[in-house]
DNA sequence: TAGGGTTATCGTCAGATTGACGACAAGCAA
DNA sequence: TTGCTTGTCGTCAATCTGACGATAACCCTA
C-alpha cells in the first residue's frame, strides 16, 4: 500500500522561544550546547518530540523541564525545515514562543551545560538557524502585545500600571506617556481587574495593585509609540 | 553519537488551504481522496515533503500543481502534529494559507480523484484533522484582512473598489457601507493604486479601476461590520 | 429623448478615540 | 515643612469612525 519510499524520514523536534522581561531588557532563554554539532554555542532550549506524544505535548514538557514553571502561555510560532539546517541529518523543526514573568534563574537542563537568559539585543552566533527562529519569535511578541493582553504575561500575578507599562517601552523599545497609558489600559473592558490593593514598591505614590483580566483579545489595540 | 532511539521517524507533509471567492461564496479547494484511509472523502490536497525540498518548498509547489497559477501569496499557518493524525504512522502536517483569485476550474492532482472549490459553509466531513485545519485557515484569513492588504488576492489583477468590499463582506459574512469603506481604502498610503481606467462591468456608473499597491499592512485596519 | 434604475463617489456631521500636556494626590527623605 | 518621586485624573484640539444625504454617470425602456 505504501513504501518507505514514499516518506523519507525525518526526524521532528521543537524548539523554544521563551521571553521575559527583567532588568530593563527583554531577555530570551538560552542554553548552551554540550554537544556537536555547535558544542558551546548557545541555542533555544528544545528537543525531540517523542514517538508518542504530540507537538505540542513535547513543546510544553520542555517549557517546563527548562523554567521549572508550569501554566506559562505557549503558542506555536512557525515550522523550519530546510534540507540543511542540522548537518547530521534531515529535522523540521516546529518552535513555540513562551511569554514568562521574571522567574528565578533557569534550571540547567538535562542535555544543556547551562541555561541563563540573555538579553536579546546581546545574543549572536546561535546553533543552527536558531538567530533566525529567535527573531521571529521577537517580531511575534512584539505585535502580539498590540491587539491582545498578552503583556500581562510578563508580570507577576498582580502588578501596577506603571509596571505593565514598563514592560510594553521595554519589549517595544519606545517611551509611553503614563496618564494616556493609563487611561488606554484601565480603559478597555476585561484587560484589567483591579485588587483594591496598592503598593508602593517603586517609591512615590503609591500604586493600585491589577490582576490579568478575562480579555485575551484588545479592542481597540495599544499603538506603539 | 546518536541511535535510531534519539530520534523517532516521521512522515512530514504539507496540507494546503486555498481559499478564494467565487460565486458570493468564500470556498476553499478540497480534493477527493483516491486511496485508503478515507478513501473517497474531500481532503485539503497536499503531499509528502521529498528529501531534498525545504517544507516551504514542498508547499509552493503542491500549490502549483492543484491549482495550476504560480505567484499565489502562501504562508504557513500552523503544524499538525497529534499522534494519531493518520491511522497508517505518525505524520506531523504542516499546513499553509493561500488565498487566490476566482482560477478556472482546479487541475486534478496526480493522486486525487478530483478537485473542488467548495464552499466553506458547505464543508463537512474532512479526512484526517482537515477539518480543524480549514478552520483554522479560514480564522486566519478572517484576521489577516483587517490589518494587512491580504485583500486585494482575492481579486484579479484590476479591480473596483466594490469588487474589493464584496470581498471583505463575503469573507466576513458582513455588509459594509460602501460610502465609508470606499473613502477608507482609497485614503490608506499604499493600499490601492489607481489605473486611470474605468469599467461598467457591474452596470450603473462606471468605477475606477485599482491595482494592488505596495502596502503589506494597513493601518488604521478595517474593521469588522 | 426623457425618465427611472443602478452603482459610484463625494460631502457632512456628531460621537469616539488619540496625543500632548496641565494639575493634583500621596508617598518618602532631608 | 519642603522638595522629590511616582500615580491618577482632566482638558483640549486633532483625527477617525459610523450614519447617511446628495450628486454623478452609466444602462434600459417607454
Amino acid at each position: 500500500m505504501y513504501t518507505p519510499s514514499d516518506f523519507p524520514p525525518f526526524a521532528v523536534t521543537v524548539d523554544l522561544v521563551v521571553l521575559t522581561v527583567r532588568s530593563d531588557a527583554l531577555c530570551a532563554l538560552l542554553v548552551r550546547r554540550g554537544e556537536a554539532p555547535y558544542r558551546g554555542r548557545w541555542a533555544l532550549p528544545g528537543g525531540f518530540v517523542r514517538e508518542s506524544e504530540s507537538v505540542d505535548a513535547a513543546a510544553a514538557r520542555e517549557l517546563v523541564e527548562e523554567t521549572g514553571v508550569s501554566g506559562l502561555h505557549l503558542e506555536q510560532l512557525a515550522t523550519y525545515g530546510e534540507p540543511r539546517r542540522d548537518p547530521r541529518m534531515r529535522v523540521v523543526s516546529v518552535a513555540y514562543l513562551a511569554l514568562a514573568p521574571d522567574l528565578p534563574v533557569p534550571v540547567a537542563g538535562t542535555d544543556a551545560a547551562a541555561a541563563s537568559w540573555v538579553p536579546v539585543s546581546e545574543v549572536s552566533a546561535l546553533a543552527f538557524d536558531h538567530a533566525r527562529i529567535l527573531a521571529d519569535g521577537v517580531e511575534r511578541a512584539r505585535g502580539k502585545l498590540e491587539y491582545t493582553a498578552l503583556g500581562t504575561e510578563f508580570c507577576g500575578s498582580e502588578f501596577t500600571v506603571a509596571e505593565l507599562r514598563r514592560v510594553y517601552e521595554i519589549v517595544w523599545g519606545v517611551s509611553l506617556d503614563p496618564r494616556n497609558f493609563h487611561r488606554k489600559v484601565t480603559g478597555v473592558e476585561g484587560f484589567l481587574e483591579a485588587t483594591g490593593e496598592t503598593t508602593a514598591r517603586d517609591g512615590g505614590r503609591p500604586a493600585a495593585l491589577y490582576r490579568r483580566g478575562g480579555a485575551s483579545v484588545l479592542y481597540p489595540p495599544l499603538v506603539r509609540g
